[in-house]
DNA sequence: CTTGACTCTGGACTATACTCCAGGGTGTAG
DNA sequence: CTACACCCTGGAGTATAGTCCAGAGTCAAG
């Protein structure tokens, strides 16, 4: 298989294929006699599972290292598992950090309301006032 | 008062304030002869505005389009609350997406327990299986 | 052999919000 | 006057995950 069906097959595009190759994601591709790259099914595999793990959140560099286990001949699980772990903990954090923002700005919100029933168009958010206090965030 | 001052007061870089300076987001402060920035009180209320809609989660270019409603005699609540509005919206749908998330990684990890439950060593996400399938997010 | 679709490489570019740097000038206390 | 801390400018670098490009070559069909 010549790239360009590689790609429509797994809905990548034909840059970024060849990008994976560039850093490693994927090993460099077999060529014909003029350069093309030429793909075969375990190569659809690879790009197959790149993108099912990046749907669980991993980044490139985070699914380098997955890919090194699954090269493994016995597929261990336990690090793959501790993978997920942190992940999982990682992708909490964030939800509580939006959680908080979406809290302030729910807040902030309510100063806006308050204001226009007041019938003042002055925002609570643009006086100096410390309307909301964000905390500085670090 | 000097960059520095100020930076400590406000708690940013003074790379950040000349940062600010450069794109915008403050006028181009008043300078001595030699050329150094010279600050006075309301341009540490403009950063501090900054910081604050900053913890909000704007972003410095939404921020300078917030500081021009800042700069008009009557500060309007409307547009702010407006672009509240859409942060909200925008948040959440940030949160939802991470609740996906942590849920397709709560059924990966499922899976990696199933099969050490099972002594098998062998990782259901390392093996073409569609062990889990994220949808590929476009 | 020609045509048209496809592919090759290397490098530049995108957005974000800064940080870090060199090489030089300034301000002020002693 | 001399330190020494501070400041100036312009530009490069950071991370991420690609996209887009020019200029050139290749492949398969007709």
């Amino acid at each position: 298989m010549q790239i360009g069906i590689v790609a429509k097959k797994i809905g990548l595009s034909v840059d970024a294929i060849r990008f994976y190759e560039r850093n490693a994601l994927l090993p460099r591709a077999a060529r014909t006699q003029g350069g093309f790259r030429r793909y075969g099914e375990s190569d659809v595999e690879t790009l197959a599972f790149i993108r099912r793990v990046q749907g669980l959140g991993f980044k490139l560099s985070e699914i380098r290292s997955l890919l090194k286990l699954r090269g493994n001949r016995l597929q261990p699980c336990a690090p793959v598992q501790r993978r997920l772990q942190e992940k999982l903990v990682d992708v909490r954090r964030r939800l509580t950090d939006l959680h908080k923002l979406e809290h302030e700005l729910r807040l902030a919100l309510r100063g806006c309301n308050k204001e226009l029933r007041k019938r003042s168009a002055h925002c609570p958010i643009l006086r100096e006032t410390n309307a909301c206090k964000p905390e500085s965030p670090k």
